[in-house]
DNA sequence: GATTATATATGAGATATCTCATATTAAGGG
DNA sequence: CCCTTAATATGAGATATCTCATATATAATC
């Protein structure tokens, strides 16, 4: 991890990520920037937060490690997810595991002064329920329409939630790890994709036909 | 449903209520009393919101109804919870079914007059987001903690969630509606618990055995 | 380039859960 | 009190999904 003070952004950097610092704006001050590499802790479960963070660049994901000793994936984040949040709120007893899946960039201001002044923070706690009504929102329909579909029609709606453009590119793991199934059944169900034509290998992931995934995924995503 | 105006407030109720109108301090003598009673609806999916609501005694159930026409839970809410709280923050495309399980009395205040006052108000909106994380915590740990462990365990949970005291008395109906799975396959789970002797039919509802259950329950409840 | 670890892949048998059919009991309406 | 509807209950066969075993391919490491 990179840790970069404000006076140290670069001017172009400093242009692009002002409008940014736009939810710290009570703090814009203390802001400064993280950089993580692909595949880098971001968090340890268990650890004490000290720092809020927002990501504005790249991928990470949430994930605990159940008494059995695999792993669940909790949650993806991304551009304008905070990491930190339930911390800030004072709600969350333990913290889980965040790690980066692609290169991350984050905004960041110190846990104990955003307590302080975010608090106070009229737009910020406005957006910041938004923000969590909004993730409320996504993970009930997933879970509630997800309890009433096989996994062909989660599968289709996990693969495009994942994937900008047409290529899908997850490890195979990691989707049996989110989506709750095995690793077996995961790999029985993409042949079965495969053998319909919907998804195709290609050299850098799997391409897919859009149009039949979004029919098979239309009632579960929000 | 009897809508009672603050005015009309019986002295002892109102000694009782006073202190739960805090959360709508900023606009207290906006509050008036709902009272719905057991089946009743409280909102009907897609009709527009006027209202933001606070349930201050009885359970209600929030539901969809999909596209093949059978109905799911989407949660339960009991005293303490808002109704409306999605609207208020404009994040809900369509507002969903919410129907009293039992006798309901909620504290009401205008939605629009709501959305002016109560988004200034600091309190509000940190209340707000902490009880958003709270609910966003809990269902993600059931979702995710859900799918790795069988019916079993769920059901234990449910029982337990869903009890106070030592007696069960949910229709099972509603039971599988809730946890997502066919009300045959309910039955025959059901059945195991009475043959371990876990529960035990009563007059008004099933007596469990609660330290068995917790016992099962013990890695999927929050 | 050889070696190890990780990801992908497939098969076979076990089990959780679903669908459909049907019977009995409890609850609500005239 | 009869009639209708909703809730409870059970059986049998189908299917979704899991576990375990094993093989190959790809990526990481020395």
């Amino acid at each position: 991890m990179k840790r970069i003070r404000k006076e140290e952004w670069r001017q172009d950097v400093k242009e692009t990520l002002e409008p940014s610092t736009l939810m710290f704006r009570a703090m814009a001050d203390k802001v400064y920037l993280e950089e993580y590499t692909k595949g880098e802790a971001i968090i340890v479960s268990g650890e004490t937060l000290t720092t809020l963070r927002y990501i504005i660049e790249g991928k990470a994901k949430i994930s605990i490690v159940h008494e059995d000793g695999r792993e669940s994936i909790v949650d993806f984040l991304g551009k304008g997810d905070y990491i930190g949040d339930l911390t800030f709120l004072e709600m969350e007893k333990r913290t889980k595991d965040v790690a980066a899946i692609t290169d991350c960039r984050c905004l960041c201001v110190p846990m104990n002064e955003a307590i302080v002044f975010l608090r106070e923070d009229n737009d910020f706690l406005l957006s910041l329920s938004k923000y969590l009504a909004d993730k409320h929102l996504r993970r009930t329909w997933f879970y509630v329409k997800g309890l009433r579909y096989e996994l062909k029609n989660r599968l289709a709606a996990y693969i495009l939630m994942t994937s900008d453009g047409s290529i899908y590119y997850q490890k195979h793991t990691m989707t049996a790890e989110f989506l709750g199934i095995s690793y077996r059944h995961l790999l029985h169900t993409f042949k079965i994709f495969k053998e319909n034509g919907w998804i195709r290998k290609e050299k850098n992931g799997y391409w897919f036909d859009k149009e039949v995934l979004e029919e098979l995924a239309k009632d579960i995503i929000y």
